[in-house]
DNA sequence: GTCTATAAGCCGATAGAC
DNA sequence: GTCTATCGGCTTATAGAC
């Protein structure tokens, strides 16, 4: 097994990144995570504190995998900004169409959590969304579009909305129309001097 | 008490209602709404075969309240569609930086049922966004945009977009710039001849 | 239609041995 | 660092009296 090779803080994590995103947070127990990762809840009271900290550590360890993942998308593709930014919707479009995909764990984590304001998850999450849309705005800028700033947040707010309209109503059209949406803002400003 | 005036299932959906949307659907047990509701456990089950049932009822309630709101602020304004739609996204921004607020109870909810395919809370919350996306594309069209469907879908999904922004972040000019975007979005429609 | 009482099990977290 | 055992409380839902 893969699994041997790795730590037991790293298995743990792994289990609880299959169960709280493909269940939710309050509906996946402490007992369900040890059971998963093949040991038990005294040894997983061990490495963390508490159901609260591994939560945020699940979360972290989304992060980058997600940052990476719409990295790779719009990088592979050869053209202008806005051939980029089709195939990273598109790069959405495929992940969000599978069976088992159940939102961004991000915003269901943090909408789980919703009546505990300053817990340590909700800031992963919100400095997670960060990155997204400063990764979107230096790129925007790289490639010479003027406010690159504000476009970067026109499409990441589209964005946001892409996932949350695909699963309330799993239907990809609303991908591919956040992606239209995005393709027009992003046309809509011009070519600059620098950053 | 104006509660004295109310049958018990209107109380029990209105303790639902407070508790649900607060705390969060697994967070409530049914033993809190019922002693919210001033009656027993026992009693709740007479009027809902189960928690799964008065999820949906509580949704249901929002449906129209919410609906309602946003016809008002888009109403109340005077001038063109432009500046009604500024209107609303106004109205949201107040709604959303209030403290209690704790997002859009619809996302929050599909989020949490995410496991459970086809539940019937699921069901409402889709009818629901649907109708605020045709209510969108029935004012446009009577204020002259052409491809009026297309554009209600791009501003629904910045409306979705801002508040699941602004639950993550809670920083209003999330939604002033899904309110500048939808702007520009909008004016890139220009008029047409009829619906 | 509302009540008391309870089933039968799961919850997060901990004690103390090894 | 991992184990067995358990605490005290909470979970949805039901039985049966009135």
């Amino acid at each position: 097994m893969a699994d041997k090779n790795k730590s037991t803080k790293e298995r743990i994590i792994g289990a609880a990144n299959s169960l709280f995103y493909m269940a939710g947070i309050r509906a996946t127990s402490v007992d369900a995570i040890a059971a998963k990762a093949g040991i038990t809840k005294r040894s997983l009271y061990y490495h963390f504190q508490s159901k609260d900290e591994l939560i945020a550590e699940y979360l972290g360890s989304r992060d980058q995998l997600n940052l990476n993942a719409y990295k790779k998308w719009f990088a592979a593709q050869e053209g202008d900004v806005s051939a980029k930014l089709r195939a990273l919707f598109n790069g959405i479009l495929e992940t969000t169409s599978h069976p088992k995909w159940r939102g961004c764990g991000f915003q269901r984590t943090v909408g789980e959590l919703a009546n505990k304001p300053g817990h340590p998850a909700i800031r992963v999450a919100s400095l997670h969304k960060k990155k997204v849309e400063q990764w979107l705005a230096e790129e925007f800028c790289h490639n010479g579009l003027v406010n690159a700033d504000v476009t970067a947040r026109h499409v990441f707010l589209l964005l946001e909305g892409a996932m949350a309209a695909m699963l309330v109503h799993r239907d990809p059209a609303y991908i591919r129309q956040a992606a239209e949406a995005a393709a027009l803002l992003v046309s809509h400003a011009a070519q600059s001097e620098d950053c």
